[in-house]
RNA sequence: GCCCGGGUGGCGAAAUUGGCAGACGCACGGGACUUAAAAUCCCGAGGCCCGCGAGGGCCGUGCGGGUUCGAUUCCCGCCCCGGGCACCA
């Protein structure tokens, strides 16, 4: 082979297919240690995007490594491919949903192997396919069973692009997640839920014991549960004779301590007690309240408080005071209780509402102990400070109130401590065809009656037609619709709403382990070998939604008896957005990067490593064309250096005796490799900052071109040179494996190089001879001394103040202080 | 408003434990090769100033302080950018 042209449009489909066809890892001994490696499952939209390949790059490399270093891992992939887009491409182009569907992944799996990321395809698990809902329906099915499901009226998030209901973590800042510019509706609907709420604590909790996943998505789920202390206080209403009735509304307050300045109760315009005492132009009215909440977000600004008096009245239990009962806007009915007690003087958004509507506003905290009330307070006090005008309470610190307070409520019987969450139960619902059918029939006897394990899977009917008008589309499919009561053999109605596809992806991970296990959703000896994941990648998007389901299904297995871990994922890495021109790249603004046309100029190895160099992985980075080349340009180097001099490479790149150096330029040669396997291999186990190994690569190769000369001089000789390349080729293998491959096999090396050892680093060749010490005077550099590496701090200080520049600085001056760090540096202080 | 990140050459970045700021790459400039260009190979390069030159000096990691022999790194205060949450009582 003559020193040529680096094409990689040449040799790496070569190596693709025979990866695709023989897979390499497969013949791996049983019994080492296990690594999981998870990347998050795509959405099969029908080609890959950067993002994709950043996502794979990064678990591709880190797989890639750790099978070298002789673990046995577990480094899958599939498809999440059960949701809308598949629906809306079906109106489109008249096809089946099914049809695009297994066409994208058709299509993308094609991608994946041309990248050439090592997925053991063997366990591709596609969610889409019966083989793997009905387990979805399985574990609803489980669910029900622990009263984990449970079906409910309310109100709900409605996506009018979508045509369909959206869980709370689905909608941000009050538009969809899929459609930025659409804002969600309020709609009173029939779900089915999950009631992840009884596993706040744990979630919350348990956060604790995953240091290895990044903080910021630790405090993200942490806001999301949204824990607050409180306690529910009951406030009897009054009857038309001013007397309390039977009925009492019960609010939630973290601040009981300031109950006695409280000037009004505060509904949610949505609250169901006002259904019984509202007159009908007042139901109106909370209707339009209702609705303006939603208004406005586009704005930063909160909308404006709005509110009116409903003619009722109730007993402040405390205080025996009467209290107007008013609607207002701003009070949530998915928080606490839908109801509130107004405390102007101490919260600001009652402040702000009392004061535009003339309710009384009364300080009963002071900031110091024994101080006088505000004459007219301007603003909320929210602080901490002591009661007053609070009756047998007036003059404790309010932390202590609140104890004290809520110990009362408790012993007379109208409130106790509460503990609220924000996290609300997840709504799985979908009115969506392309999705899990839920695995429930309605009769017209027993009511709601599970379908048995037995009749599972209870398929999706192909004959449907798909109008996007947001009716669930099972229901006009008669044939699915019609069902015998599985309990009394009656005629019964299916339902026909799907599952969120979160549903799937809340334990597709498990199926990896046994994906053909037809009694169970996982074999449970292949899940207690193999999980929990050792190291999960993917986007910061998944922060709370993905991401806290997981954890939630992983809980509620243990507490079957599924599994025995509770945490499904060690360690959790989120990559950083790649972004062109400064924005993230989307169709609509035409500035995508199309992953198979760089492929196409640059290769794949190019592609991959340029993504991995272009930043370090947890950075967003913008991308730039120019920076890939620069990578195809180094490649290409890396082929005609080793083309060039392949006669005598051949045959040497793993001597089973490692030469040692006989030259000054083979000691450096190698001194060069070693510390650069000592770089990489250290970015790999600590850092993954792969930029860092890859300019270490670099700088290598910059080095051998510069030997040429000491090479045709025998200076450095075959053998030194084949160790190097032996090296180096094996420590590119995570990077760039078709090429990494290509020249092994070229070079005479055996078999696959992903099956190579991991190079073993010898410290002693690394080793440096002499190294340059930096003397300062008074901290600025000044002088540099060439030394041996180990020498001792009397003689560093005795070579520095010997120093000529140094001397003739000094000046016979004798120095106030001379710093010496052993191997570092010199400091001479005057 | 609250909570996270981040701010270093023309650009992406590096500096691993408080110890030579700017490795590596992109873009750029110069040279070699070529009739020429491309490709390739070699060399140069933070800014300002002094010097014909070898070389030397000063400044420099968002801004202002502090700790230290020494700060991109630690502490305090501020500014700017990005992201998340946002009436959660």
């Amino acid at each position: 082979m003559s020193e040529n042209e680096y094409r990689p449009q040449e040799f790496e489909p070569r190596w693709a297919r025979r990866w695709a066809e023989q897979w390499p890892f497969a013949a791996l001994p049983a019994g080492r240690a296990k690594y999981y490696v998870l990347e998050m499952l795509p959405y099969p939209s029908g080609t890959l995007h950067m993002g994709h390949v950043r996502n794979y790059a990064i678990g591709d490399a880190l797989a890639r490594f750790m099978w070298m270093r002789g673990y046995d891992v577990l480094h899958p992939m599939g498809w999440d491919s059960f949701g809308l887009p598949a629906e809306n491409a079906a109106i489109k182009n008249n096809t089946h949903p099914r049809t695009w569907t297994l066409a994208n992944i058709a299509h993308m799996k094609q991608q994946d192997l041309r990248f050439g990321f090592a997925y053991d395809w063997r366990r591709e698990v596609t969610t889409c396919l019966p083989e793997f809902y009905r387990w979805n329906q399985w574990f609803f099915l489980r669910f029900l069973e622990r009263d984990l499901a449970y079906r409910k009226k309310g109100w709900v998030n409605w996506c009018p692009k979508c045509a369909t209901v959206l869980a709370n973590e689905q909608v941000a800042g009050g538009v969809c997640w899929r459609h930025e510019d659409t804002p969600v509706e309020r709609r009173e609907l029939e779900q089915w839920y999950l009631r992840i709420t009884a596993y706040a604590d744990q979630l919350l909790r348990d956060l604790d014991r995953l240091p290895e996943w990044p903080e910021r998505v630790r405090t993200m789920q942490r806001n999301w549960i949204g824990r607050s202390e409180g306690a529910e206080v009951d406030f009897a209403v009054l009857d038309a004779a001013g007397r309390p009735g039977g009925e009492a509304l019960r609010v939630f307050t973290t601040r009981i301590d300031t109950i006695f300045g409280a000037s009004a109760l505060l509904l949610a315009p949505e609250h169901p007690w006002l259904a019984a005492h509202l007159a009908p132009e007042q139901q109106a009215a909370a209707r339009a309240l209702a609705a303006d909440r939603n208004g406005g977000f586009d704005s930063a600004a909160e909308p404006e408080k709005h509110g009116f008096f409903t003619g009722h009245w109730a007993r402040n239990p405390f205080s025996g005071e009467k209290l107007p009962i008013w609607i207002a806007n701003f009070v949530l009915m998915g928080y606490g209780t839908g109801a509130v007690m107004a405390v102007p003087g101490h919260d600001e958004r009652d402040f702000e509402f009392c004061r535009k509507y003339g309710l009384p506003i009364r300080q009963v905290v002071v900031p110091e102990q024994g101080a006088a009330p505000a004459a007219a307070l301007d603003a909320a006090f929210t602080g901490d400070g002591w009661l007053i005008d609070s009756g047998e309470f007036s003059g404790l610190p309010n932390r202590d109130a609140i104890v004290r307070m809520t110990a009362e409520a408790e012993r007379r019987g109208f409130g106790q401590a509460k503990v609220s969450y924000r996290l609300q139960d997840w709504g799985i619902s979908r009115q969506r065809y392309w999705g899990t059918p839920i695995p429930v029939v309605y009769c017209e006897r027993c009511g709601i009656v599970p379908v048995p394990d037995a009749q599972l899977p209870v398929l999706l009917p192909d004959d449907v037609r798909i109008t996007g008008t947001g009716q669930s589309p099972l229901a006009e499919a008669t044939s699915f619709l019609r069902a015998a009561c599985p309990r009394c053999g009656g005629p019964a109605r299916r339902e026909t709403d799907t599952m969120d596809t979160f549903v799937d992806s809340s334990w597709y991970f498990f199926r990896y382990t046994s994906p053909r296990e037809e009694s169970a959703p996982f074999d449970r000896a292949a899940v207690a070998r193999w999980l929990p994941v050792d190291q999960y990648i993917g986007g910061i998007e998944h922060a709370i939604l993905h991401l806290i389901y997981m954890r939630f299904f992983t809980k509620v297995m243990r507490d079957m008896g599924m599994v025995a871990f509770d945490e499904p994922v060690t360690r959790l890495f989120t990559q950083g957005m790649i972004t062109r021109s400064g924005a993230k790249m989307s169709k609509s603004k035409g500035n995508v990067v199309d992953p198979a046309e760089m492929i196409e100029r640059y290769g794949a190895d190019a592609t991959r490593m340029y993504v991995l160099f272009a930043a370090p992985p947890e950075k967003d980075f913008d991308w730039n064309d120019q920076g890939v080349e620069g990578l195809h340009r180094f490649l290409s180097r890396v082929f005609r250096f080793a083309t060039r001099h392949a006669e005598r490479l051949r045959g040497r790149l793993a001597a089973p005796e490692r030469p040692r150096p006989r030259t000054a330029a083979e000691t450096a040669l190698l001194r060069a490799t070693h510390q650069l396997l000592a770089r990489v291999t250290r970015d790999f186990e600590e850092r993954w900052h792969f930029n860092t190994s890859i300019a270490g690569a670099m700088d290598l190769v910059n080095r051998w071109y510069l030997l040429d000369g000491a090479i045709a001089s025998g200076e450095v000789g075959a053998a030194v040179l084949g160790e190097v390349a032996g090296i180096f080729l094996r420590l590119l293998a995570p990077f760039a494996p078709f090429l990494a491959q290509e020249l092994w096999s070229e070079l005479g090396g055996a078999g696959e190089i992903a099956l190579e050892r991991w190079p073993e680093f010898d410290p002693e060749l690394a080793r440096e001879e002499e190294i340059e010490i930096p003397v300062q005077l008074n901290g600025k550099l000044r002088a540099r001394l060439v030394v041996p590496p180990a020498l001792d701090s009397g003689e560093l200080r005795r070579r520095a103040l010997e120093d000529p520049k140094i001397a003739a600085a000094l000046n016979g001056r004798t120095p106030r202080q001379v710093i010496v760090v052993a191997g570092k540096l010199v400091n001479v202080v005057v």
